[in-house]
DNA sequence: CGGAAAATCCCCATTGATGGGGATTTTTTT
DNA sequence: AAAAAAATCCCCATCAATGGGGATTTTCCG
């Protein structure tokens, strides 16, 4: 038996996974949070083997939760399970105890899988994150230094006329930035934009 | 001598009060930290008398490092530092053990006034923020619960459409509760609106 | 030096959101 | 029952951003 914690802090996606594995024999879901700080309650009263842990969370984060864990219960397999390829937040993962990563796009199924084959022991990785460690551009951030001074000013809630102020440079400038940012990153529109600019305030 | 640490995530920020403080003879800025566990190090480190801390930081926020801080070191006067007015944040950072609360678009003078404050022994709450808390209807949200319900919608990302759509009500209805909350809640544009949806996500 | 990558700027049609009005119906509170 | 608040919808002009082109100039690296 397969005891499970999910840390995630939309309400909506716990109660997902749970009526999605309410059927599975071998998996039994022992609580969730939505907070860090609730995880590590949780985790104090019911040792889970496996924990679905969300990177980005109030209180204490995906990152600073797992340290704390594995440091009390080495034995504790943890999978991050976050919104977006954030290279960055997988390495902090890794070195702070986590054996797996799946990303919330992912289906229910690869969630399944992430938590079956952790319970056995074994690393899981997501399939779509494999091209970003495993070819030869490993190290290099895929956006450049404007782009992320840019996402920076995004991130503050600025729109792209007062960013082109700032810089002193053209809106449309800035406009186009805006545009490579999005396809380079796979996302649509200006909220996926922010969201991924806050969400993935990991790495300067 | 005031000693003062500064925890927020912001770079640009710190290097703008720490610029300002300079020269000001009472006070010593012993450190400063991007995230929650930095700061926790730092007071292990320094153990200074005032911090000014961001409530939404990485790692670990405001409300659980102030717990744990004042845990340790009870005689720490923390004052919260954030972008916008949390009737739930203030509550809780409250409640951890802060004892001053100012907003990040007040004037340093008034950060450097709050400083002084709590490094005295008195509390120190925001004059913006006063009318929260002063009047009759105290303990009521500015928001009503449609418009919370829309603006968790827009804080996952979604457009009017998409959530005119998923709500069964009309785009315009959606556009007149956006409308209404960046009235009611001060702000200016889409962008600000995101980002207090998710800043704020420490009320559910 | 020479090519690649980065940064800069422009046009245009379309979609999304703002801000200013206004209005009706339901629900809640007094 | 009357007043207040919440929720619904509409019009319109304007601004912001997307996505599709294209283009030039710097800057960096081999």
């Amino acid at each position: 038996m397969i005891t499970l914690a999910i840390a995630e802090d939309h309400q909506a996606l716990i109660d997902g996974i749970m009526s999605y594995m309410e059927f599975e024999e071998d998996i039994q879901i022992v609580g969730h949070a939505n907070d860090g700080e609730a995880l590590l309650e949780l985790v104090h009263k019911k040792q889970p083997l496996v924990i679905l842990c969300d990177i980005r969370m109030p209180r204490i984060d995906g990152i600073a939760v797992t340290r704390q864990i594995i440091k009390e219960y080495p034995d504790t397999r943890i999978v991050a399970f976050t919104m977006f390829d954030q290279q960055e937040a997988i390495t902090q993962m890794i070195a702070a105890g986590a054996v797996g990563y799946i990303l919330k796009n992912s289906s229910l199924e690869i969630v399944l899988e992430a938590v079956r084959t952790v319970a056995e022991g074994n690393p899981y990785f997501d399939k779509k994150i494999q091209f970003n460690e495993g070819n030869k551009n490993s190290s290099k951030s895929l956006l450049s230094t404007r782009e992320k001074e840019i996402l920076g000013l995004i991130s503050r809630g600025k729109t792209s006329h007062e960013i082109a102020d700032q810089l002193f440079i053209g809106k449309s400038t800035v406009d186009t930035h805006r545009k490579n940012m999005i396809r380079k990153l796979g996302l649509s529109g200006a909220g996926e934009l922010l969201r991924y600019a806050l969400e993935k305030k990991y790495d300067f």
